[in-house]
DNA sequence: GTTAGCATGTAAGGAGTTACATGATTTT
DNA sequence: AAAATCATGTAACTCCTTACATGCTAAC
């Protein structure tokens, strides 16, 4: 699953760029963030962790939480984005190319969407758009080449999946409109309106993927 | 993503299972099978085909196909599965429990569900079904105790999640109605009625039952 | 005082992708 | 005759999970 590093590296970014946390608060937000399917382990954040320390693109501060510090208290890390991790976070985000658009690196970065302007934003969904309306295309034309005897159950299984990603499509539609219509996208606070009311779906678990995590 | 190895067994012997073939034409029906996501590459696929061969849950056929061998024709290769393999198939294809109703291995048993009877369907689709429900659970409750300033995009991402998942859900009641209410499963040829479908005779006293499109 | 959740890590190992390497057959 | 597609493989490498190991802190 070659590209997941960099996009572990995004997202960390991308949550330390609101609030320095620690590790095991980022892991949660993570998964709750892309946790649809598989957990990520600390196994593979710790080690992130800290290579991206020795890249510079955050800082610890480790606190020994209570004043009178006896002797050997293990401390709890505090990471933050450094500049030049601020900088790495934008220039990931303006990214336009496959690398925004395939199935974990979209989620991430449509997440982080506040954090770019709306350019930007509408190439990835459209381009994510794009995406799937040609994986759906493969599929169909290769559904019916191979149209002999079909199972029931494996055919009731690619019409599902397909349904899912026509869902998925006609949600990213929804939110390229509210884009172009500018839907108000400023801090204006809270009393956020519902993006758009574009029906949708991911193909989560079913059609063999959860695309998103 | 640990547990893959043992869905692309099963996968190749339920394809096997169907008629032989070999790896490349395995390797194009597995990614239409449970392609929508990551595509299976054949250094996947080929050692474990020869894993396969030294466990002798398949044979393979060197077939030379032109008549008049030359010299050095590089042998195409049919594989089949053999009793042992086709032991093994049943063997997974009967298994309940998590291995059942994860992600990706949910998917393979599905599409093969016809060579299972009606009571290991039924439970593998109350084992999927509640593992999803399980997993909203868990997203919600953590939503609510995180409910701070949510972002909006992000925001809209988890809405989509959950959306999705709400979807597959109701998917999963409506094929355990299907199976419930005896959908006609034989393989009585073609006039195949949507196995979906399946108008429940009772006014169904579950709530969830509903749902049938 | 003990369980549950917070918190941080490491080592070993498996799974699968990428890139490479080769050749046959069919289509244009 | 070239291009596309069928077809089979291997080696190196990356990523990540599993399992282990440790210890603090709050609640019951």
């Amino acid at each position: 699953m070659a590209r997941r590093a960099e996009t572990i590296e995004l997202a960390v970014l991308g949550l330390l760029h609101e609030a320095p946390m620690h590790g095991y608060e980022l892991r949660k937000r993570l998964n709750l963030m892309l946790g649809w399917g598989r957990v990520l382990s600390y196994g593979s954040l710790y080690p992130t962790l800290k290579k991206m320390l020795r890249a510079s693109l955050i800082e610890e501060t480790l606190s020994t939480k209570t004043p009178g510090t006896p002797v050997s208290k293990r401390p709890r890390i505090t990471y933050q984005v450094t500049e030049a991790g601020t900088r790495e976070f934008e220039r990931l985000m303006s990214e336009v190319g496959p690398t925004a658009w395939e199935d974990d690196n979209f989620d991430i970065r449509f997440a982080f969407f506040s954090s770019t302007d709306m350019e930007i934003r509408l190439r990835v969904l459209e381009g994510r758009r794009t995406r799937l309306q040609e994986r759906l295309e493969r599929v169909q034309s290769q559904l019916s080449l191979t149209q002999k005897e079909v199972d029931r159950y494996a055919a009731e299984l690619q019409r599902h999946g397909v349904e899912s990603v026509e869902r998925e499509v006609e949600w990213l539609s929804g939110l390229i409109n509210a884009e172009r219509n500018g839907v108000p996208q400023q801090t204006s606070n809270e009393t956020a309106p519902a993006i758009h009311g574009a029906p949708s779906t991911k193909p989560p678990a079913t059609p063999a993927a959860e695309q998103a995590k």
